[in-house]
DNA sequence: TCGATTGATTTATCATACTAATAATATCAA
DNA sequence: TTGATATTATTAGTATGATAAATCAATCGA
């Protein structure tokens, strides 16, 4: 077989596209996948290449393989959902207000308890970041900057702040899924302008070294967009 | 090169003794690991193995490679402190007060959240779970199980009852950490005894449908955890 | 009926060759 | 001297073919 010179990073490209097909739900649990030369051929690249990407979705516990047996989908529960790539095919496939919903519900859980510890951490270059990114904030109100990036960012900066290592985990997953859930609640144009004195709270809140004030004011934003995310659900329903 | 008959599963040493290095901090961010060469001839395997494991640090997060530059280990940020493996070699290596209390704060914020949510969720069966788990708790104040592991699938099963997939991510988290944070919180044993009651308390609200008062009853918990370890670090201090 | 043996299938490992990307160096022009 | 450009060397990426080991399934014998 020719060395494609197209193509670059081939191994890349057979996860991307087994992963995707795995958790687009194409190949159920427990199902087998083609034998490796099969799948050479399918995807027209060398053993090696269909080997080391089977390697990565392991690494990633997407599947499993043993001889004879062959490889096999890992059921669900042991996908590492917070792994990038898996997070990016979940909400690229199998997007849903249900998903959304918690999603929410876990940041509601994990981002005051993040902003508290922020608060009592106490680290000034961090704190000075959240400050800036308010400040992009305050600029994406008046159309300098786009609005989402700059909420993004700004709760990025509060998980960072907290210095904490699995609220900071978090923090791509807030940027992987916010990206996304823009679609199903795209009313959240008119919110966020409005919401820069919330965030403006938040952060005079970890600023002061409050703990409470700032988990309470990240907590009522979330709750604002949860009721948000209901009334959209129901919206939904209602046609 | 002979085919080793003793050594089975040769790419999965490599992963383990070569993630273990990086997460115990022998080669710091942005050092090159040996080139792919070198590092067959170091673990005496051939440049397959070397790179199929190469590849699943990859995936992990714990390296990059290009050509030319080689591999080298990428910034603590970019490690998915989820991955199973990289968790435990985290806790094997780096294992502290401080993570300990780190790892306690974030189950404080989603351990409660999650029993609300399984209140709530009302899933019969995974409830009944957590009833399972709490009769195995009593036993084992008695003496016939091992209070410990008993304590962690009562946990776990609270996760697996919110219905939420972040959650539930994070109940391997709470299997492999809690192993390890009891070495430094030895008193533990005494405290767990009792413990029973306030788990009781936690299953009663969650078969009630009283999503606050589940939440409340984890968060005493944890709350009574952490003031363990506040005390427990004053007398490492005062030593 | 059940246990052991055999056989077939598939991943695991090895070896070697060649390709392509890229960092470092050398070259040349201004 | 400097700054851009071409060259070179190094290293990971890909391909191929061969052998070893693990495991499932079927067969055989008691």
């Amino acid at each position: 077989m020719s060395y494609k010179s197209g193509s670059r990073y081939l191994t890349r490209e057979l996860v991307e596209a087994i992963g995707g097909m795995i958790v687009r739900g194409d190949a159920p649990a427990g199902e087998s996948l083609p034998i490796e030369a099969e799948l050479s051929k399918q995807y027209d690249a060398s053993r090696t290449v269909v080997r080391e990407a089977i390697k990565m979705l392991t690494a990633k516990g997407l599947v499993g393989s043993r001889p004879r047996r062959g490889t096999y989908v890992e059921p669900e529960s042991e996908w590492n959902l917070f792994d990038p790539d898996v997070l990016r095919w979940t909400l690229q496939r199998r997007f849903s207000i249900d998903l959304l919903r918690e999603f929410l519900i876990a940041r509601k859980a994990i981002e005051p308890a993040a902003a508290r510890e922020a608060a009592l951490h106490r680290d000034d270059e961090a704190i000075a970041e959240i400050a800036r990114r308010l400040d992009d904030m305050r600029e994406a109100a008046t159309g300098a900057q786009d609005p989402l990036e700059a909420d993004i960012a700004f709760h990025i900066a509060v998980l960072e702040a907290s210095g904490n290592r699995f609220f900071r985990q978090f923090s791509f997953v807030v940027d992987t899924a916010l990206r996304f859930s823009i679609r199903l609640t795209n009313t959240a144009k008119g919110v966020r302008a409005a919401s820069v004195d919330d965030h403006a709270t938040i952060y005079a809140a970890i600023a002061r070294g409050d703990g409470s004030g700032a988990a309470l004011a990240v907590e009522q934003i979330l709750d604002e967009a949860l009721q948000l995310l209901e009334m959209s659900a129901a919206h939904q329903a209602g046609h």
